[in-house]
DNA sequence: TTGACATAGTGGTCAGACCAATATACCATC
DNA sequence: GATGGTATATTGGTCTGACCACTATGTCAA
C-alpha cells in the first residue's frame, strides 16, 4: 500500500453477517445473558429476531458448536456449555500437541497471567472470595483421600483464584489457556503422587492469599505452574521422541 | 441413565457432516498439508471433493475462519493463516465479552501483559531485536521534531518490544489489547506534552532493555502505562461527566 | 501510462424443500 | 404401574438453486 503525502487513510473495515452473528452470540455467552445450561432460541426463531438468514445464522452457530461453547441436539434444541468446555475439544488441542514452540509459550504466558492473577487475588479477594479459594483446597483433600480425580477441584481453585483478582479480561483469557492444556493438565495429574504435590502447592498460594502477602502469591503460583511446564514438557518429549529445541534467542 | 444388571453398553456416537469436514480440514492444516499463506481450493470445488453439499461445507469452513485459522477474500480465495493467529480471535473473545468495567479492565490487563513482555525482553531479545527498539525510540523523536503524530512510532517501540519477549501468544493478546484501546491511544498522544513524555519512558524502558536489567524494564513499562490509563481514566470521565465507580472489592 | 469496461471466478446470502432425530402425548396391553 | 407402540410437533441437519457482492485479470481506447 503506497503511502499518501497527504493524510493517511484507514482501510474500511470488511465484515459478513455470519462474522457479526458470531461476535453477538458469543457476548451473550461472555457476558453471561446465555448461562452454561441454557436452551438458546431455536434457530428459525433466532434468524428472524436477528434477521439474518437461517443458513448465516447456522454458520456462526456451528463455528460457536465446534469451539465447544454450544451442545446442539437434534430435536431438543441448542445448549450453552460450561466455560471450561470452551476451546477444550481435542481437535483444538491437538495443535498443542504439534507445536512445542507453541504450547510452551502457552505454558509461559499462562504462568505469567495466573502469577500476576494470584498476586492481585492477594490484594482484593473479599473474605467471601478467600474462603471459596479455600473451599477448593478442601475440596482437593477430600478427592485425594477418596480416591477420586482432583481434575475438578484443581479447575475449582485457579477459578477461584482468579474471581478473586477482579480483572475479567485476565480471568477470560488464562481460562481459555487452561482449557487448551486440558489433556496435558489432565495427564499430568494422573501421574503419582502428583495431586499431593498440587495440594501443597495450592495450599501455599491459598495460605500467602489469606496474609495478603501479594509477592509471596506471585511466587508460590509461579513455582506451582514452572513444575506444572516440566512435568508437561517431559510428558511432550516422551510422546514424540523428539530432540529439545533450542528455545531463546532467535540468533 | 438406568445400569443394567448385564453388559454396560455404550452411547452410540453421533455426528454431523460438518463435524466431519471440520475435522478433516484442521488435519490438513495441523499435518502441514495446507501450509500458512497457502490458498486452499474454491468451496464449489471442495464441496464435490468432500462429497458434501457447499452449505455444509462453508459451515466448516466458516469455523476454522473464526478461530483464525483460514482467512477468506471474496473474489480471491481462502487461505491458510500464520500459526501464530490461530489462538488471536479466542483471545478476542476473552477480551471484549465483558461489559461496564471493560475498559479498566483491559487497561489493567494491558499493563501486566506489557510489563511481563519488557522483563522477557530485557532477558531475551536478540541485539538486532534490541536495535530495532532502539529505532522505533529515535523513530519517535524525529516525529516529535518535525510535528508529526507519534502513532505509528509509539505502535512500533511496543511492537519492537513485544517481538524481543519470544512469546507469541503474549504478542497475541497484547496486539489485540492496544487495538481494542486504538482510539484512546490516539487520543492521548494529541494532548500537549504527551508525546514528549512517552519518548522519556520509551527511552527508560529501552535502556533497561538494552542493559539487560528485566525488573528495571518491568518498572519503567508499568511506569509508563500506569500514566496512560490515569490519562484514559481523565479522559473517559470529561467524556461522560459519570461518577468515579469503586473499582474494587465486591463487597 | 492511465482509465474504463467486460468477464470470470470466488466467497456471501437467501429461500425453500426435505430429511433425521428427539420430545411429548396418548393409548393399549399386561 | 410399567412397558411398548404410534402419532405429532419441534428442532437441528442437509441439500439445491438462485442471486448478490467483490476481486482479479484481461482488453481496449485515449
Amino acid at each position: 500500500m503506497p503511502s499518501t503525502t497527504a493524510r493517511a487513510v484507514t482501510p474500511i473495515p470488511r465484515t459478513t453477517l455470519t462474522e457479526s452473528a458470531f461476535e453477538q452470540l458469543i457476548s451473550y455467552v461472555v457476558k453471561g445473558s446465555w448461562k452454561p445450561g441454557d436452551r438458546i432460541p431455536p434457530e428459525r426463531e433466532l434468524c428472524q429476531q436477528l434477521g439474518i438468514a437461517r443458513t448465516s445464522l447456522r454458520e456462526a452457530l456451528k463455528a460457536m458448536e465446534l469451539v465447544g461453547m454450544l451442545d446442539s441436539r437434534v430435536g431438543d434444541g441448542t445448549f450453552v456449555c460450561a466455560r471450561s468446555e470452551f476451546l477444550s475439544r481435542p481437535l483444538l488441542w491437538a495443535f498443542t500437541g504439534t507445536d512445542h514452540a507453541e504450547l510452551r509459550d502457552i505454558m509461559e504466558a499462562r504462568m505469567l497471567l495466573e502469577q500476576d492473577l494470584a498476586g492481585l487475588a492477594a490484594e482484593r479477594a473479599t473474605p467471601g472470595e478467600v474462603d471459596k479459594i479455600g473451599d477448593a483446597v478442601r475440596m482437593m483433600r477430600a478427592s485425594i483421600d477418596s480416591g477420586v480425580s482432583i481434575l475438578d477441584a484443581d479447575m475449582a481453585f485457579h477459578l477461584a483464584v482468579a474471581e478473586g483478582a477482579h480483572n475479567e479480561v485476565l480471568r477470560n483469557a488464562v481460562q481459555l489457556l487452561r482449557n487448551l492444556m486440558r489433556q496435558w493438565i489432565y495427564l499430568k495429574l494422573l501421574i503419582p503422587d502428583v495431586p499431593a504435590q498440587v495440594l501443597r502447592r495450592h495450599e501455599a498460594i491459598y495460605g500467602a492469599i489469606r496474609r495478603r502477602d501479594s509477592e509471596a502469591a506471585r511466587k508460590a503460583m509461579w513455582k506451582h505452574l514452572n513444575e506444572t511446564a516440566m512435568l508437561v514438557t517431559q510428558m511432550v518429549e516422551q510422546n514424540s521422541g523428539s530432540k529439545k529445541k533450542p528455545r531463546r534467542s532467535k540468533e
